[in-house]
DNA sequence: ATGAAAGCGCTAACAC
DNA sequence: GTGTTAGCGCTTTCAT
């Protein structure tokens, strides 16, 4: 193995000091013109490369950012990691990814091989059961950003980016509404996360308040089947519902697959509206209707909070994306 | 901020040397069992954790890996890099991700990222318009091994992992012979991909050797919306096929598009076969047949491949996943 | 304009 | 069983 070049060769070589050497590499003032063209054209020469590992060592920091989400495979998560990637890297930040399987255990792993990778700064979706973020927490104290995002813990002051649930959600209701709907059937991911807690409650408001006689089917679907199940009895039944609420892409998928086998036709037999990030809408045709939760939007504010943390603004803050309807022909 | 534990620190608190408080971590066999004890102790009381950067300066390793994806947000990419993860996570390995959006000159930067990080070994699927490997080739010669997955390089002698193509599609082939199918859309990816070519290769000989009488239209399309035009142009015309095979999921989503929007019944009017990763013709109803190209499986070997070289067996191989076809109802 | 030297935190060969 | 020392490659302060 060809051994790789070090400041230390280029200087014997051209007789001069490591530290000369280090300057010169970084067009420090102080290095004359010359010595700069002879330090440069060697380096390149020997494909000099700075040893990252010695830099972090000396610098006590890195580029490397940390990101733990439950699964990398999932509608909106890797739509966040790739807008994520895309900024860090034009920043000269590294991504190193981690999946906790929507298992604390696992999360904590994750976390601990974060710390050791002694990353600058963390960006967490939890997972459906983590209830204690102090670990995470601590990573503040040793001046590592943690920035929670979609999925965030509720109670605690941290720093998170997510989506304006509540809206997205009254969103939905009101275009409902708006089409005279009087039937619906409304599909809500695990009953546990705040995620879902908020959308309910604030798309239970709308109707109430502003159209109270709508038949409201309200049910929950912790999985892609389960979405299809819910859907494939409540709409072959006698008693159809007019309108299919999906709060995720998960649950649309499900929902889709009920609507194909019982050959519903869209939105004549039955109209569809869905909460998304905007990718499996427009495989279906029609293109199903929904309120963007885009996750490289996510990715995007999450990254700049971030950059902005490392640009001294440390204070603790949430941060919400606005939501917006995208018109389909599903309603 | 709390400044970190060191061997140093915890060393001075102790009254012992630097290397016997390394050691007593270690489990070191010279180590008296008394000072192992309060070693650990003081060492878990201040949540001592090694220096990671300092240990790999000194021992010129890492314990992470590169991995250059075209994009991570597409149907097999994802699934790849999750089962990646999980393998690496339970080796102690951590996954540094980088995108190179299809662009070659992304693609070195992304490798030079890599090397900035000095990561342990890298896997790389190449961009559609790499032509020239040698700067990946380079790192083999720095003991870092390169495994190059999914689109591999033709020509080169390098280390790769990928999908057994020629069978794939004579698979999809035997199969569209079996069920007596006539006429026959057969849709390809980028015509330029080694892994298109050898697919349409393979597809049309098993038609000529095996159903020389069978009308097959093979077609190219380099996007969803390509497939979906694609399709919706062969179907609507009055010289229907009786069958559309898609190359890929990317095809497959946008032929299912046009397939809804002209209302056809599948497979009655028309079947589909595909070669897919798995997830998206579980979505449709009925579920599309398909050849199975698992992302998941591909990680798998690709890490064990990986795994086996640090472990000495450096020698050049280019391993395969065989193929295996996954009854759905859509043929 | 250049160099010497200290030190980041750790490992490991070599004392004793 | 424990300590001493050198050194990984780099940055940075302080000399000259």
């Amino acid at each position: 193995m060809k051994t790789k070049a070090t400041l230390k060769k280029i200087s014997s070589r051209l007789n001069l000091s490591i530290s000369t050497v280090s300057r010169a590499l970084k067009d420090h003032p102080d290095i004359s013109t010359e010595t700069k063209q002879r330090v440069m054209e060697l380096a390149s020469l020997l494909e000099y490369e700075p040893n990252t590992y010695a830099i972090n060592l000396r610098t006590n920091s890195s580029k490397l950012l940390g990101v733990i989400v439950p699964v990398i495979s999932t509608y909106f998560y890797h739509s966040f990691i790739a807008s994520l990637e895309e900024e860090a890297r034009k920043m000269g930040y590294s991504l190193v990814i981690f999946q906790s399987a929507d298992d604390p255990a696992i999360e904590q792993e994750n976390l601990k091989l974060c710390k050791q990778n002694r990353v600058a700064g963390l960006f967490v979706c939890i997972t459906t059961y983590t209830k204690d973020i102090s670990s995470f927490l601590k990573l503040n104290e040793v001046d590592i950003p943690v920035i929670f995002f979609d999925k965030v813990p509720p109670y605690e002051a941290c720093n998170k980016v997510c989506f304006a649930d509540a809206d997205a959600a009254a969103i939905a209701a009101e275009k409902i509404i708006q089409c005279k709907k009087k039937k619906v059937l409304a599909i809500f991911g695990n009953a546990e996360l705040s995620t879902t807690k908020k959308r309910m409650k604030s798309f239970r408001e709308v109707f109430s308040s502003k159209a109270p006689q709508t038949k409201l089917n309200i049910v929950y679907a912790n999985s892609f089947e389960e979405a299809m199940m819910q859907t494939y009895t409540a709409c072959s039944g006698t008693e159809r519902p007019d309108t299919v609420f999906c709060m995720s892409d998960e649950i649309l998928t499900g929902a889709m697959k009920a609507v194909h086998r019982l050959k519903l036709k869209i939105p004549a037999d039955v109209a569809l509206i869905s909460v998304s990030n905007g990718f499996i809408p427009r495989l279906f045709d029609p293109e199903i209707t929904y309120v963007e939760t885009s996750g490289a939007e996510l990715g995007k504010l999450a990254f700049k909070r971030m950059m902005d943390h490392f640009g001294g603004k440390t204070f603790i803050q949430e941060l919400h994306i606005p939501s917006k309807l995208v018109e389909g022909n599903s309603i």
